[in-house]
DNA sequence: TCCTAATTGCGACTTTTTTGCAAATTGGGC
DNA sequence: GCCCAATTTGCAAAAAAGTCGCAATTAGGA
């Protein structure tokens, strides 16, 4: 995946840096995080100002994509850079766990058709109180 | 809605108070729509620092949630408040309709109760380019 | 109407995000 | 491998967003 992103980068004339390498690979290891956690941990190697300049570049590049989970506005690599997956969060203990499902993708596919919708994507997050603590 | 809003804050030992009414009244009349907005709106007759607390409460109390659309973050009123809906909005010219299928929704249930998930809610946003922004 | 707890508005403050600009870096060509 | 132009970085400063404490005000039950 890495040298896709490179490629991207470089096939919109854009040029291959360490914060931008810092902070892809930062969000290969940690599906669905936060812009503070990225600049917690790439902070000491990046610039802040560098942090933000590269994730809003990574939004319009479509690399990146926001969601939000539990009411916090989260970042994660898009389908492109990661298996299309979405979201169970509990809102009891706050952990999330991917989801994949051939049914609901298609039912997204047919509504944003008719509608009239063309280059889709979308993003799902469903919340609730997870087994788990459904228990403790 | 605005008589069970009053009801539902009376019943949480809570005040119907001015900036309550102000921000509820705004997004009846405004969904989907940013914290700023609202600020920019009400602002005049709330302070500021009222108008988060209120946004804040409402939020703990189910009466709104948040939802990315176009990488802004977002609010609106949830569903005891507003018809059960979702969002197609457009990359291009920012606009977003609602949605409503039942398909999708049994499918979403589904998932979340093979999953083992109880008391759950959803939020979905599709995006893309609309039918008019292809023509254009 | 009175009383008390809840809530507001204000102002100061912290945190988050954006911006301008000189200095540093990338990558294509030689 | 070195050079150059365009891009990108880091820094510092500022704007924007959000939070907090507290005295003054207000809602609503008795």
């Amino acid at each position: 995946m890495r040298d896709k992103f490179k490629r991207h980068l470089r096939d919109s004339g854009l040029k291959v840096t360490a914060p931008r390498t810092e902070v892809f690979e930062f969000l290969e290891k940690n599906d669905l995080t936060t812009i503070s956690a990225v600049i917690g941990h790439c902070g000491g190697r990046a610039d802040r100002a560098s942090i933000y300049r590269t994730i809003g570049l990574f939004r319009e590049l479509g690399i990146i994509h926001d969601v939000v989970a539990g009411g916090k506005r989260m970042i994660e690599l898009s389908d492109r850079f990661a298996s299309h997956h979405h979201h169970l969060s509990c809102l009891r203990c706050g952990k999330s766990e991917a989801v994949s499902d051939r049914v609901l993708e298609s039912d997204l596919d047919r509504i944003a058709q008719k509608n009239g919708f063309r280059q889709v994507s979308h993003q799902i997050e469903i919340s609730g109180i997870c087994a788990r603590c459904q228990r403790g």
